[in-house]
DNA sequence: GTGAAAGCGCTAACAT
DNA sequence: ATGTTAGCGCTTTCAC
């Protein structure tokens, strides 16, 4: 029971393996085939599920109906959601997704970018990139290769991207703090630290403050140094009790790390710092709902952000997209 | 600048494209080449950065080097780091994934099923199904396909599985609880129910507590019935207040309804049950550290199950493995 | 209106 | 030890 091919529809239908080709593919009209026989040949060929070898098809035409997705780490639930959403989109048009992982690593972004394109024949890809600078994408050889960048942006680079306002969703919730009279906030932030989406948020973060006519305080921003995430907040809270303990508040800048700075207030519960201070964070999740404390989060338009930069690329693909595309999506501001 | 093929390398190389092909192959022995043109030719490829196009390749050879990967929801975090471990080891030996969700949908199922083996052309399939029974993977046309099930297993199928001990897990978590002189347990199940993973964890459950001579209430067995989860728990722990006013432990059989359930008992803080109950989980999230209550969870070698399955799958693919192999893997319990 | 035939880039059987 | 050649299954130009 071999797979069926144009030879043997030929073979059944009495026509030729081009007319039915050429109704298969919708240009019946254009190639001025009758409207009876277009109609017999998709009456038969409807019974007899036959699916054209993809292979021989991509080597034809050069199209693979397939696009690439590079993310940092296809295990983070704000990740997988997304390729979820861009997924379902891609299917209903006809293609597939092939997903990978960077790592917030730049070389490995870079290989899977040749991968994709080179040695897969993805018609394009969707990333969110680890890249500090520009200088990879800018090279010419990708002038002519659809891309739309996600959740991060390249600085200077003028390209296709759906992203969420980071900054004015983190001077939102920085603003909240302060309305609910916090007067001393720390803020974490993860690694890599050069990211747009860490940048913008500690902007935000900043201009809140000073928009209130708060004082700096340089020290109150931290970053992860990698490793291992809670040791690395546990020391992070033991020192900004020393030297300031009129802290009446944490700005998490990923749901990791307020993971992290909850288990730790937990063990520290004995600690002063642990009793008044309030916890916000960027990312939402139902675990926030079970918390020890309530969690004041910034939840992201997941949804949207796989819907938009799907259609955006199947447009740059299809030539309907003359010029580059700049969408920015609002978070949503949620109080416990 | 277009892109470089095997003739293009021969006209460089002045050897013939079947010649280049054999040594690129790795063939070169087999086929009698001389170790010193072996060498030059790769030398000389290895400065040229050639890629072979995936699709003549394909076309020609029968093999895609793709595999597919069917869970019934990738955004589900369980299965994302299932399958970026998947992905991690297919790439190390030169094959690509695809991922897909079948969102519980039989049908849905099935559709990816036949487009990834037929309209794709994968070499392999790894599939947590959702299916009741076996009866669609039975078909003679399947006899050849390689699949690797994985978390679920269809009853009386005999097939190629990597699951975790689902029975003996909840069995040692309901002991742990049993022995901590919890006397009432509810136990909360999801949909569907007719999983393998469901019906193993819940006949653990009524094991441990009949080993311990506690007498059964099949009323504590409930499974959500769907909709919106939040709302459904609340809802049975409503009910099982006013019925069992000495129940003592929720055991809840996956993360998101240990959320649920956690939410649910903060709000209900005033009522008796909320105080003393002691909340137990299957799955383990770094967000349990920093709950409103201790969970005893117990977490899956995720990282394992991605590779088993994969190097099985490799190995069936390349006809390593003749007889169907069922690896069984074990949970490890997490006492907070 | 419809069909024959060339060729996408690769591999492997067959020559030499 | 190396090269010639015939397809893999599809699309599309060109001829009728």
């Amino acid at each position: 029971m071999k797979r069926l091919q144009l030879e043997d529809l030929s073979q059944k239908l009495g026509y030729s393996k081009t007319l039915i080709s050429m109704v298969l593919n919708g240009k019946g009209d254009r190639y001025g085939i009758s409207k009876k026989t277009q109609a017999a040949v998709l009456e038969a060929v409807g019974m007899m599920n036959y699916t054209p070898n993809k292979f021989a098809k991509a080597l034809r035409t050069g199209r693979s109906f397939f696009i690439g997705l590079i993310v940092s780490d296809i295990a983070n639930p704000f990740y997988s959601k997304i390729s979820k959403n861009i997924e379902q989109i891609l299917h209903e048009r006809g293609y597939s997704l092939m997903i990978c992982s960077s790592d917030e690593n730049e070389e490995k972004e870079k290989r899977l970018v040749e991968m994709m394109l080179n040695q897969q024949g993805a018609d394009g890809l969707i990333i969110a990139t680890t890249f500090k600078d520009s200088s990879y994408y800018t090279q010419p050889r990708f002038s002519n290769s659809p891309l739309v960048f996600i959740d991060r942006i390249l600085p200077l680079y003028q390209a296709n991207y759906v992203v969420i306002d980071n900054y004015g969703g983190s001077f939102e919730l920085v603003k909240y703090l302060l309305d609910q009279a916090c007067k001393k906030i720390l803020c974490i932030s993860g690694s890599p630290t050069h990211l747009s989406t860490t940048e913008d948020r500690i902007n935000g973060y900043r201009d809140a403050l000073s928009k209130s006519g708060l004082s700096d305080h340089p020290e109150l921003v931290v970053s992860l140094s990698g490793g291992d995430i809670d040791e690395n907040v546990s020391n992070i809270l033991n020192e900004v009790q020393n030297t300031h303990k009129d802290l009446d508040a944490i700005l998490a800048l990923d749901r990791q790390i307020a993971a992290a700075v909850l288990k730790n207030l937990q063990q520290k519960e004995q600690h002063q710092l642990a009793k008044k201070v309030k916890i916000a964070s960027f990312d939402d999740t139902k675990f926030f709902d079970g918390m020890s404390r309530p969690v004041i989060s910034l939840s992201q338009p997941v949804a949207d952000i796989g819907s938009k930069a799907s259609l955006l690329l199947l447009d740059i693909i299809d030539g309907k997209q003359l010029s580059k595309s700049n969408i920015v999506l609002s978070t949503n501001l949620i109080v416990r």
